[in-house]
DNA sequence: TCCTTCGTCGCATACGTATGCTTGTCAAGG
DNA sequence: CCTTGACAAGCATACGTATGCGACGAAGGA
């Protein structure tokens, strides 16, 4: 149906190879024969099947990028950037939104169809880096990781973060004080969630088993989770929400129930999503440069691409604190009521 | 590097295409046969190549998505729902963020590497649709089209949607209303923009020239939009906004200016993103049944690739009018003035 | 005994491009 | 006049899988 290159060179009477370094503008062709194979292809409408050129090279020139669900504010802000650096570097992006790394079919990633992954998603335990590992398919960790440690990851110093977020809550002089944590099979749930204890430990406080709320990174859980946090007594007087998409669920609850923000009660995300800086939310949180995280993991993996054999990589980058409006002292009086 | 079929046929004692066909279920192949190709299968780790499946049978379950910045909370909701639709039909999204559909590479989509397009960001006037269609690649209009009928579209009827906006917002009693309007070269923009002008006209009001702003459907837009128009005097009391992006950016500069919605200003939006229903957003809204929307697009495309021939089918869907908390009859006073 | 039928498998080839090697031509230099 | 080299283009083949067709053997019936 298409033409072929062999179409083209019979309509441009010289041989199919002919063709092939002709459109491609090796050296080694005369330019008046150039031009007639151009010519030639003008006329047929011939597009070279990317089929046949990735048999041929075994370079594909496309990348798997494994993310959860895109409806969750998040993970835009990975995709987004990562399919714009692999396309100046001439590569396609092939979405993987499976929930959880290992959801994915292993022979997806490995039926010669990409020349890499991002994984964005990886739970502790995971078996698929060390399966990608053995079968030398060049992969990065993005924001996420695992055990694994022969490989290349690019991630924030998710301790630190949570160390300053709850610096900020004690130094403001909250005592009772609240998390909505993220999953503990997840390498940024478990380290945020250490940091903040540790954080913590520093001022004298402890965050109390039943202070603390845990879930996916959803909306919803951080909705539940400042339900169940405000129905303690004494309840918390400041939350330290894991990312920005808990904290923005917990903050829009709050509204809902006519907890006023950050009068009654302090809340702080990580992250610094889009959406946080928004008037109508303005939280505080930890800013991660998700750009410069994207770029480093995006370099990382197309140097691998080039030398399989170069040694690993693991970038470490700091986030920072972002005061905005959600966080106060402690009001005077008792801890909040809740209508 | 990686085991092919001819190693597994090496080990197993038998032949590359009697490995191809016990190993893909097919029959007549004896069961011993195919437990001894299974075995080998296995312990060589061997998946199969799909760039040599997809040469041999011309189809690479691949689908194209063109769609423009993740970022834009927009097309996640129709991103998400497609690559969920295509993976259950077995089918890969490969991803187009180009903005507009006219800068992506004609040649990137026609080179053999995908079974079908699905196209979102279609502007007026663009040559990608016939293109495509000169050279029998299916591909399917999602929510945005262009003036191709020859086509698979799904579209919403925004005509409608922005009438019921128009009586929502002339029954309140507004008389001074002005309008974000996205871009003339969108089928969505420009039908919004005639219905809402339709359905006040219906009332005896008019959208005077000077009472509109325009831009693309992108948060800074509304933020600006809201700037020059409460610049106005008399200023609206109504803002149309052609979509929730575009509301909320609005809306989200309202509050920073001190601005009341909806007691000084009533804001519509369009689409009824997730977001819009957020408590601190709680926008009133034209909803439109995204799931919906792509569900038959994306059954649209699958069926026209089964059956290149069959006839084209426009569906067009009815949106509905969700109230919520941004909107309310006019203030008694003048218009309201801004800090 | 011979022919038919069925089940099983291999042979040959197609899919479309890239690339190493060889051939051929022509001009320059000895 | 022969040799050498550069340049241009073709030949052969590789990449990995799928599939039409033919071959072969066993089983069954006449």
């Amino acid at each position: 149906m298409a033409a072929t290159s062999h179409d083209v060179a019979r309509l441009a009477g010289v041989s199919q190879p002919t063709v092939s370094r002709a459109l491609r503008g090796e050296p080694g062709v005369a330019l008046e024969t150039r031009q007639r194979v151009e010519d030639a292809a003008r006329t047929l409408g011939y597009v070279a099947s990317q089929l046949g050129r990735s048999l041929a090279t075994l370079r594909t020139r496309r990348i798997g990028i494994v993310a959860a669900e895109l409806t969750n504010p998040f993970y835009p802000h990975l995709v987004e950037p990562l399919h714009d650096h692999f396309e100046r570097a001439g590569y396609r992006s092939v979405l993987y939104a499976e929930r959880e790394d290992s959801r994915v079919a292993f022979a997806e990633l490995v039926d010669g169809s990409l020349d890499g992954i991002v994984l964005t998603t990886t739970l502790m335990g995971s078996p698929l880096p060390k399966a990608l590992l053995q079968r030398g398919m060049p992969f990065v960790f993005l924001n996420r990781e695992n055990e694994e440690r022969a490989a290349d990851a690019v991630v924030m110093d998710n301790d630190y973060g949570a160390v300053l977020v709850a610096d900020l809550i004690a130094g403001l002089g909250h005592r009772h004080v609240g998390a909505v944590l993220g999953p503990l099979s997840t390498s940024t749930g478990s380290q945020r969630e250490t940091g903040f204890r540790r954080g913590l430990a520093g001022h004298g406080l402890e965050l109390l088993e039943k202070a603390t709320a845990r879930g996916p990174f959803a909306f919803a859980a951080g909705r539940a989770g400042l339900r169940s946090l405000l129905a303690l007594t004494p309840a918390p007087t400041a939350l330290f929400c894991a990312n920005d998409v808990l904290a923005l669920g917990a903050l829009d609850e709050a509204t809902r129930l006519g907890v006023r923000v950050p009068e009654d009660l302090t809340i702080v995300g990580f992250d610094d999503i889009s959406m946080s800086s928004m008037a109508r939310f303005n939280l505080t949180t930890v800013h991660c440069d998700l750009a410069r995280l994207v770029a480093d993991a995006a370099d990382l993996l197309l140097k691998r691409i080039a030398d399989p054999g170069r040694p690993h990589n693991r970038i470490v980058q700091q986030p920072e604190l972002i005061l905005r409006g959600s966080h106060a002292p402690p009001a005077a009086g008792p801890g909040p009521g809740h209508s």
